[in-house]
DNA sequence: TTTGGAGATTGCGATATGGCAATATCGAAG
DNA sequence: CTTCGATATTGCCATATCGCAATCTCCAAA
């Protein structure tokens, strides 16, 4: 089931992998997804927390729940977003373990 | 030396990881990376190996090259290109691993 | 020195993406 | 019903990226 034979991946899979790489590749979407490996968040706190407008954050998290990256509740009066999808901790720490520059 | 703490993601390394992540954000350039995964390659082999035209491969390379993320070897007549950075395979792997539609 | 193959580069027009400011929604509290 | 705090959305401009076709550079062999 690897993908070591290029030409086998097959195409929805590249195209989710792609969404979900181009999803992740901004330093502010990146910066809300490791904020979010610790734990849920809702969105002024992301903000505060990152020194960033809550526009911009909350923009920025419109593709990460259309990927079904992060998850939203709405029950308390304010939107807690929180990690829906597993494989994105990986992905932190992969980068955070082998990417020194 | 983890990144828990958002903030102090310190920005060099955020750049070089979002480098990384944009380089590799890309189909033609990911399937090279998987490509390269297995063994060097010199182009026209990864352009029929992937049914791409040559142009298109090479002009993919460019930014490959650039961010260090492959290694040429222009000893013989023809480009011999390799992976020269480790991190690619365990990135690869995540996705391979987890990125389930 | 001419030729042919392998790679790299350049110039476009088309499209996508990002930042930013303004504004719209929505639910809970009054 | 009105207000307020929390979030989401929209419009616009600037910039970046993509695909494609045409070209150009090199080097080795003849």
């Amino acid at each position: 089931m690897a993908i070591s034979k290029i030409d086998q991946i097959p195409p929805e899979r590249l195209e989710r992998i792609m969404a979900v790489m181009k999803g992740v590749a901004h330093p502010l979407r990146f910066r809300i997804i490791v904020l979010l490996c610790d734990r849920a968040h809702n969105v002024n706190e992301m903000a505060a927390a990152l020194g960033e407008r809550q526009p911009a954050v909350s923009q920025h998290l419109a593709p990460l729940r259309m990927l079904g990256l992060v998850a939203v509740d709405r029950s308390g009066g304010n939107a807690t977003y929180s990690l829906n999808e597993p494989m994105l901790r990986n992905l932190v720490h992969c980068f955070e373990t082998h990417c020194t520059p």
